[in-house]
DNA sequence: TTAATAGTTGAACAACTGCTCAACTACTCA
DNA sequence: TGAGTAGTTGAGCAGTTGTTCAACTATTAA
């Protein structure tokens, strides 16, 4: 179905048609939102957005994670891998450590403009 | 549970005590990563980061958003009522209609961060 | 006042998610 | 090599979430 046939199959009458073209026309594919929100999910849940936020200050290994979130370490190293998986962390080994860090500064803009959000 | 008690009590014995509790030192309150989360996970819906990205382009009454999502008005009127409750939204009611807007530019600099993340 | 359309709400259900547990691999050191 | 610690993984489960449906309220126009 495209998007002009939801326009016509849509159950409502009052829709203002040239915003709703205007709008349509600057969305991103369908696909890109799927994406998005797979990244941004990562967000949001405690233990994981408290683990960012962790590694914001400093890289840290399972261990450390774990004792500081309260968590077992196999539920820090599933989140972790999941973190990993969309590129908001990378690890190193060092002996039988493995040490993680955050992969790029977009996890700290997002997590700023979050608290900003609540703050403000 | 205080957290030298965490700490105490992780299954683990690796932990590099110093890194922990300067990074512990660092962290907010437990409550905030809770907000933030619950903050952040609305932009961890497909339909929901659309719909938000949609509000970036142009006010839309609830008719205009459904139709450009392809979902009926109920699901957009739930929605939006998450979004209003957290402040990302606003709504102002013009005779039959009522017209939704971004609350505060915070959306757009989080999805922006997201789409960056995932391009760059 | 009545009919029609816009929007909201609560219940119910299927799909998803984050945790724990147990078993596994990886590395180190004696 | 073998024991011990660090870390990973998959299954299973309890709790959560997004949708639909049906019933409701709100506003307008005749």
């Amino acid at each position: 179905m495209d998007e002009n046939e939801k326009l016509e199959l849509c159950e409502s009458e009052c829709i203002h048609e040239d915003i709703v073209r205007f709008v349509q026309a600057k969305l991103q594919p369908a696909g890109d939102y799927e994406e998005l929100a797979n990244l941004l999910k990562l967000f949001g849940d405690p233990t994981r957005v408290k683990l960012l936020h962790a590694l914001e200050q400093h890289e840290m290994c399972v261990c450390d994670l774990a004792a500081l979130l309260g968590v077992t370490k196999s539920a820090v190293s599933h989140q972790l891998k999941l973190l990993r998986m969309s590129n908001l962390v990378k690890s190193r080994r060092k002996g039988q450590n493995v040490f993680y860090n955050l992969a790029d500064d977009h996890v700290r803009q997002i997590i700023d403009k979050g608290f900003e959000h609540l703050w403000e």
